[in-house]
Formats: C-alpha cells, structure tokens, sequence
DNA sequence: GCGATTATAGATCACGATGTCTATTATTCC
DNA sequence: GGAATAATAGACATCGTGATCTATAATCGC
C-alpha cells in the first residue's frame, strides 16, 4: 500500500545502511541479509541508488556501499524518486486529459490534499529522522 | 501512485454517481462511457462496490446503480477498503517479523505517520467534499 | 601477476493486477 | 408471456512488477 514493493526495499536498504556504514562499506551480501531483500533484487536497487548518487558504490574485496551524503541531507522523498515514484506526476485522478487548479475536476481538490500531504512527509523527512518514536 | 489503478477508478465511480444519480439509476454503460473506464473491468469493480453495501444495484430494463447512503455518510476509507485496500495491515516496512509501538523498528515512527496522515485523509473526507476546490 | 572478492549488467521466469470477451440470470415493459 | 434491457459471473489474455539466475568487469590483498 502507499508505495511499491521496490520504494519499501530502497527506504529499507537506506535505513540498514544508515546504521552500518559508521565502520566502513557494508557488502551487498550484508546489506541483503539484514534487510531479508532477496540479493540479486537489491542488486538492482542499489544500482539506481547508485546512479541517483544518494550512494556510493566501491568494487573488490572489501568494496561494498556507503552513504553518499550525511542522514539529514538525504530526505525519504529522494529515497523513493530514486527507484521511480514520481511526485510531480499529476495524472488526473478523475480521467480528465486536462485538469488543473483553473479547471479542477470533482476528485480535484480532496486527492490533491492527499497527494501533498504524503509529499510534504516525503520532503521534510530524513534519514537523520529514523528511529525516533 | 498511492492507490492502485482499480482504487482510482473506485473513487472515480463513486464520484460520478453522486454526480449523475439525481434522477434515478445510472447504468453500467453509461457509468463506463463517463469515467472513461473500460465497461467490463467497471462491471467487477461495481459488484465489489455493491458486495460492500455502497452501492444498490438494479437489474432489468431501465434498472443501473445508485449510491445507498447520503453522500456525507460515505467516507473514501470506505470506497477503498471495498476494492481492497487494507488500512489495518501494518506488516512492518523494515521486513521485522515483529515490529509494534513497545519494540519498534528504525521506521516504524516516521513510516507511521506515513500512514495514518493518509489513512485520517481518507476517513475524514466523504463524498459529499468532493468539488470542493 | 594471480586469485579472491564484490559490484555491474542483462536474460529469463513467476505472478498478480489489469483488461477483454462470452454466457447467464434477473427484471422491466409492452 | 415474450422480447428487450441490464446486472452477474467467470473464463481467458496481457502486461508490469517482483524475483531468480548467469555472466562480466573492477578492485583488493598477497
């Protein structure tokens, strides 16, 4: 619900790392039996977050990901459009093709309430915020 | 995004019902011809939507749909819950096998508030708010 | 340099969500 | 009662997500 199976592994994998990288890199291997993601699915993952540069990857014996950024720069939103939500997509929930603030459909107003809401939950939420109650 | 594809059309069944309702009954095809969506998958999502008493069906000629309750009296919660929406599933994001508020994962808070911000959205708002700007 | 380690890349499979089609049952209208 | 209308039911096809597997490229430690 709320996001796919894919969004939940890659806030999943950005939280374990939070927690493990304090020593150094923390192997695929690692990463995949902590999270319980199965391993060559977040094999997958961690490219996009690679490519996204929220990490970075080191190759050979040893290698493994590390953050690329502190905790509090890396907010969730940034989490998640790495491996495809979109938040500026604005389809119209109602099917119109064209829809907008000047000519709303019905669903126009509640549904955007919703969709900024978990927007603004995305935005100002960090990985620095994980943990607390 | 946020529902899936059959939640939207639900709420987009639902709201055009309140809209063209007025008179009497509206038939599938009709229903299907407005909501742009396609007449055989609307056919499951209305059975659905009358299994869980939303919606009064009507057979034989000139019979259709109708909404069974004011439209104050249907929250959105209600609307995705009868195409499947599980708002009480809570299966922990992080993927712990136990996970509640007395032994808490690392996203259970900010992953809370997540979902009960969209799940209170969906409570509070009926479908006598939509249009509203 | 060599072998071990580890990330990268891509092919392929499995399954559920979505979409299409056909037949059946109930009801209305005449 | 009969014909037309409209919902119900379920089989079947399609497609994207999620998951699995194999091969390749880069890097480290010795």
């Amino acid at each position: 619900m709320l996001i796919s199976q894919t969004a939940e592994y890659a806030l999943r994998v950005m939280t374990q790392l939070a927690i493990l990288q304090s020593p150094g890199t923390v192997s695929r291997e690692e990463l995949a039996r902590e999270t319980r993601i199965p391993v060559h699915f977040l094999a997958k993952i961690m490219r996009k977050l690679v490519t996204a540069r929220l990490v970075t990857a080191k190759r050979g014996a040893g290698g493994g990901f590390v953050l690329a950024h502190p905790l509090h720069e890396i907010p969730l939103a940034d989490v998640l459009e790495a491996v495809g939500y979109d938040f500026e997509l604005n389809r119209c929930a109602f099917g119109w093709a064209r829809c907008n603030n000047l000519k709303p459909c019905p669903l126009h107003g509640v549904w955007s309430r919703a969709k900024e809401s978990f927007r603004n939950w995305a935005e100002k939420t960090t990985l620095a915020d994980i943990g607390k109650g």
